[in-house]
RNA sequence: GUUCCCGUAGUUCAACGGAUAGAACGGAGGUUUCCUAAACCUUAAAUGUGGGUUCGAUUCCCGCCGGGAACGCCA
């Protein structure tokens, strides 16, 4: 299905080929409702490009124009700028046609691609903290987009559940254990083991060495130590799956770094035979002294004593993701201090000839009250867990003063409902780069642009069709006489344009914005337009328009992994 | 030192190089015999700094100031 701008866009392509013109410049959606609602710069770039007066050119181009069905006659303006401004009719007629299609408008990429979406990613032996949050809902959202646009789509969980952490780990477990502690609180133990023990080698060369010692044996396939690392990573499982359970957030695969143990040597020898690695100072290390930026960065792949390391471990997970999952496009949804780390497994898969698709997608860091990043070690990390019970705490709070009337099961749903839903959107909802400090206040406000005003324009929807008693009667073509009608409904249409754009550039933020102001036109319309107590042929169409904007309501929070309720 | 990211109302955030820089919270004022007031309406308030490119710069380029991060044996 065309949207308005793709089909103004053709009819601007016509026009200026029926003036003469080259294609240029762009149709977008206009800057402010007061210039209409699309508009181009054709003019000011083929006024530049051939030293002519814009207006002049845009007059030129609006003679040629043949919109009448879409729009008023265009408008040059400004500049030199040509204004589109819709006419109701078509509205109604785009409206309706969406409100019977399953997509809602949204076409199809033209280009479906099979991506891993690498993301999450917690630590064994650590709990998932406030930190996790963003690589966490961030690749959630990005893989439902992607998969509804047409891609298709593995979500990997690639979990640190190995490394030089394990002796540590190991050792403690051997010196320092707690059993009654570990029954108690199985991670919480591991954690102080873990920390403890970290403390102790850092002062005393011999822990140091033991710890190396029961890390060799690990990897060289210890029984006792494998057990013990199985139980490790079972304990912390746990932990991850409630709070993905609380997310609603779920792996199709979850390769950890252990997976890919047995394939390491490998790595390095066929690096090393190709000529991309090589020795020095005992490591084995790959140069780029091609490329300025990372002439004097080289990246090591064998450590001296011959243990691999992180990087090994991530090219080992290029290969098995493009060679055995046959992905032609890869997003690693991981924190900016990792940008140097990508750039080079990149160029190393690069010069062994692969071709796909890899991109890092940063985000900004989570910082503590001191706008220090947030370090596991600090001890003062907010435990993900404690945050996302808490935020479904406040909102059952807030559910009883506002419905006291609800079930207790309907309660606790619509406070997970809301409580998630505001943690996520908090994310989402701004850019991704930008880092924040975090606070309680923040993650968890309820007032405002945040997930229960969309959630509540959703609610209200369901509200009018339970006391109506009937769903929206079929119409072919939708009445639009209040403004706040029309309004609402031109932003039903530009769902179709917002989704596709999101993958631009990996940023949800576009699909949360867009949803925000569709439930601010809703609550306009709702406030402005009676529907149930209106005359036919006006309750019809409003009914329609209800349903239409609940259905993008859904699909749109749905796509950012927050759920509607049906009651709030 | 080198490289990367970020500086917008009191606060938290928006703005593919577009026209008079938008919201939210907080502040001030108003709306409910009517479909959920978790709502709606009105209002005051901002681009760190100096240059450059451009018809047009919050956006692109250069310098400075301020904050953060990464940079050979952690992951």
């Amino acid at each position: 299905m065309e949207t308005f701008q793709s089909l103004l866009a053709k009819k601007l392509s016509s026009a200026l080929a029926a003036a003469g013109l080259p294609d240029a410049g762009e149709l977008t959606p206009a800057t402010d409702p007061r210039f209409g609602d699309y508009q181009t710069n054709a003019a000011l770039v083929l006024g530049k490009q051939r030293a002519e007066n814009p207006r002049e050119v845009a007059k030129k181009i609006v003679g040629h124009l043949d919109v009448n069905d879409l729009c008023e006659p265009p408008a040059v303006a400004g500049p030199g700028f040509i204004n589109f401004t819709l006419l109701p009719g078509a509205v109604a007629e785009k409206t309706a046609s969406i409100w019977g299609d399953e997509r809602l408008g949204v076409a199809e990429t033209e280009s479906p691609r099979r991506i891993v979406i690498d993301f999450g990613s917690p630590n064994v032996a650590k709990p998932m903290h406030v930190g996790h949050i963003r690589s966490t809902v961030l690749g959630d959202a990005l893989a439902r987009i992607a998969k509804f646009l047409g891609h298709e789509v593995i979500r990997d969980n690639h979990i640190g559940d190995w490394g030089t952490q394990f002796g540590m780990v190991i050792y403690g477990w051997k010196n320092l254990l707690d059993q009654r502690a570990l029954q108690q609180n199985p991670l919480a133990e591991i954690v102080r083991i873990y920390k403890e023990t970290n403390t102790l080698a850092v002062s005393d060369p011999q822990v140091r060495e033991a710890c190396r010692q029961e890390l060799v044996k690990l990897q060289a396939g210890d029984k006792e130590n494998i057990d013990l690392w199985n139980e490790c990573v079972a304990f912390s499982m746990q932990d991850f799956e409630h709070v993905y359970e609380l997310l609603d957030i779920h792996y199709d695969i979850q390769c950890g770094e252990s997976f890919y143990n047995d394939r390491l040597p490998g790595v390095v020898e066929r690096l090393l035979k190709s000529g991309i690695a090589e020795v020095s100072q005992g490591a084995v290390v790959v140069f780029f002294r091609d490329i300025p930026e990372l002439a004097d960065k080289p990246c090591i792949i064998r450590k001296r004593d011959g243990g691999f390391n992180y990087a090994t471990t991530d090219i080992a997970t290029v290969d098995y993701r493009l060679d055995d999952l046959k992905a032609d496009t890869v997003w690693y949804v991981v924190g900016a201090p990792q940008t140097l780390h990508f750039k080079q497994i990149f160029e190393i898969a690069r010069r062994q000839g692969y071709q796909a698709d890899l991109r890092h997608i940063t985000f900004g860091s989570i910082l503590g009250e001191d706008r220090k990043l947030m370090k596991t070690r600090s001890g003062e990390n907010v435990p993900l867990r404690e945050l996302l019970e808490e935020a479904c705490r406040r909102a059952r709070k807030i559910v009883e003063e506002k419905n006291p009337d609800l079930s207790d099961a309907e309660k606790t749903d619509v406070a997970q409902k809301i409580g998630m839903g505001s943690v996520k959107y908090a994310d989402l909802s701004q850019y991704r780069m930008t880092d924040y400090v975090f606070s309680w206040e923040k993650m968890l406000s309820l007032q405002g642009n945040t997930a229960p005003y969309l959630q509540n324009a959703y609610v209200r929807i369901r509200s009018i069709f339970r006391k109506a008693g009937e769903s929206a009667p079929k119409i072919d073509k939708l009445i639009l006489g209040d403004s706040a009608e029309i309004n609402l409904a031109k932003r039903l249409c530009q769902f179709a344009e917002t989704v596709p754009q999101i993958l631009n550039d990996f940023r949800p933020s576009i699909l949360a914005n867009y949803l925000f102001e569709l439930a601010n036109n809703f609550h306009t319309f709702y406030e402005a337009c009676p529907v149930l107590k209106s005359e036919e042929p006006a309750r019809s169409s409003r009914l329609a328009l209800c349903d239409l904007t609940a259905q993008v309501l859904y699909r749109g929070l749905d796509l950012l992994g927050i759920k509607a309720p049906e009651k709030m």
